[in-house]
DNA sequence: TCCAAAAGTTTACGCGTGTAAAAAATAAAT
DNA sequence: ATTTATTTTTTACACGCGTAAACTTTTGGA
């Protein structure tokens, strides 16, 4: 398209016809300049492939056009799937992505957010590892920083929360166990990581008595992100032993009830909800390989796209403001029963 | 730790005692200073909290410590695993790992590395999508910026590829599954996105005539990355309309055996080794979920390890050389048998 | 046609670091 | 102790763009 090679904003001033700090601000924000000019520049543009130096750019603003996108585990499909949509929010709004994963360790969460700060992002969105989580350099971080947190939530930290009520959802899955067979008990890992997880176990005992059931609960040792593993060690020992209270087993999250079907498939115990089924199995999230378990999991889903899409905008609003907001807001989102095979 | 906030560079030259020079040059390899020297920055900088501006000192250099790493989709959990070990080799060389994922768009791959060209990388890590991928533009890419292809091969692009042996991992399961039971049909996608779907089509072709029998071709229609959905719905008509060569089946990949197998559990037929099972079912590539699957995927595990530290090794090497290789290297890693439950 | 408001131009400086060159200081070796 | 090689200091300029101030031009009504 062109020959001579742009090296600089002075040199695509000169060839476009426009002053220097004109086309500074174009880029900064093109609806800023005439509709005329801007179509000169664009023509300019069109002809020659010039994009300003970023280095050079971001040096002296104060803060950037980029948004940090920080989740605990990358490898987990889940939160690969709303940071991709996050990822388009962000990138619709004009903003760029910095998507970092934390691979489960908290140094590295902590690390990412030190790299983050390099690059003086103009806000972040941070789904915390929980439990584990450094809440004291999070919150130093979230002080210098916009942050809103999705996903877990951590008490009073960033400015925003965004995430699933873990009641009304938990309570959804519940009234349908109890509605369509035995109350069931709750299988969970012992020490949980997540938040979410601590939450759920408070919603399942108090949805399960208020409909006048005694809870149970199945608690899985392990530590770490591998939960099939936990979900399928821990499910074959219950089954072993045979110390099931019910036929009827709610799983805090999908990747334990995805370990769990795999070992009560190996224990050649039938599951579902047919004559021949010994065991009904629930999960949480709609995870996406629910759907392709054996049976396919029945599960409550978290509201991906909602969760994505309010905390992206919850965070627009947060930078445009005067950088933070009066009060720290909440919002749940509510889940739906997604039947399937397996309760 | 400090009262006296570092605000940049001269500043933290002064309060350790050194000129600003020879901390420039500490930033950039703290090996290039005397011990002495080095071990006063350090403890000055064990005082004080300060850290260079990455904008300031990136717009100098030709080429800064950022190396890309893009891959076509990040919500398949193999991709993400294998960019998690990427990353890691990385950083423990010293580099930045800018992560991305092109979402199964080629316009987005496209995207993903012009926005990396605004970052002077270093080099880039890039798994490309395959056909649809914009090979034009990738070459250009590749002409201007250091890149090392991984998992897909694109003819002559990039300095060097690494990836899998498809003829050996293929030839050693089709091998497996002659020797213990029928000779397998091959059950792939029609028009495949990615190029070693091609290569293991014909290695299947190869190796089953090696041993005298016929190949068996069953192609499903679909397109994108949807591979469980597609294995899924193509798999439930296949069995439905009965026209099965063999009760042998190896998938191109895991995630078509995932949605095969599910496939087959509701279709009531039992997958696996045994006298009362009607169907063997392999995959290939070791996908973290298939140890988990009903029953568990037998298939042949690519090096995800091998794959990452070699191809992270080999752009460290094109960066330290003169920024090209005499010819372009191809690394192609062994797969691993995989013995589980369904075949 | 004239005038105020809006937008663009000119000029000039600042940001924080890379880096080159010459001079000075230090360390290693004779 | 002297020489020599290495490292550090001093000085100075460059990088590419943001941005402020004063000035000039264009625009859109009245």
């Amino acid at each position: 398209m062109d020959e001579p090679k742009i090296k600089n904003m002075e040199e695509f001033a000169a060839v476009s016809g426009i002053s220097r700090p004109t086309i500074s601000k174009y880029f900064n924000d093109p609806d800023s300049v005439r509709k005329s000019t801007r179509r000169k520049i664009e023509a300019a543009l069109d002809r020659f492939d010039y994009r300003p130096n970023m280095y050079a750019m971001n040096q002296n603003r104060r803060l950037t056009k980029n948004i940090g996108v920080v989740v605990p585990y990358l490898a987990d499909p889940f939160f690969a799937e709303i940071a991709r949509i996050i990822e388009n929010h962000v990138l619709s709004a004009g903003y760029r992505p910095v998507l970092l994963g934390s691979h489960g360790d908290p140094d590295l969460e902590i690390d990412n957010l030190e790299n983050l700060r390099l690059i003086k992002p103009a806000g972040v969105l941070l789904a915390p590892l929980g439990r584990v989580s450094d809440a004291e350099r999070l919150a130093a971080f979230c002080a210098d920083v916009p942050t809103v947190l999705f996903d877990a939530n951590i008490e009073d930290l960033g400015a925003a929360f965004v995430g699933s009520d873990n009641d009304q959802s938990i309570g959804l899955i519940v009234e349908y166990l109890c509605r369509t067979g035995a109350p069931p008990a709750f299988f969970e890992i012992r020490n949980p990581v997540n938040p979410n997880a601590n939450k759920r176990r408070a919603a399942y005992i108090k949805s399960i008595e208020a409909l006048g059931h005694k809870p149970h609960l199945l608690q899985a040792d392990g530590e770490g992100w591998e939960f099939e593993q936990i979900g399928f060690s821990e499910g074959t020992r219950i089954i072993q032993e045979h110390d099931l209270p019910t036929d009827t087993i709610l799983c805090s999250n999908d990747r334990l009830a995805i370990g769990l079907l795999s070992a009560a498939y190996q224990a050649g115990l039938r599951v579902g909800l047919g004559d021949g089924c010994a065991l009904r199995v629930a999960g949480h999230d709609d995870h996406p390989f629910s759907r392709y378990t054996c049976p396919t999991l029945t599960t409550v889903s978290q509201d991906y796209a909602a969760i994505a899409q309010k905390s992206a905008e919850t965070l627009f609003a947060l930078i445009d403001s005067s950088k933070h907001f009066d009060s720290r807001e909440e919002t749940l989102f509510n889940g739906r029963l997604v039947m399937r095979g397996s309760a």
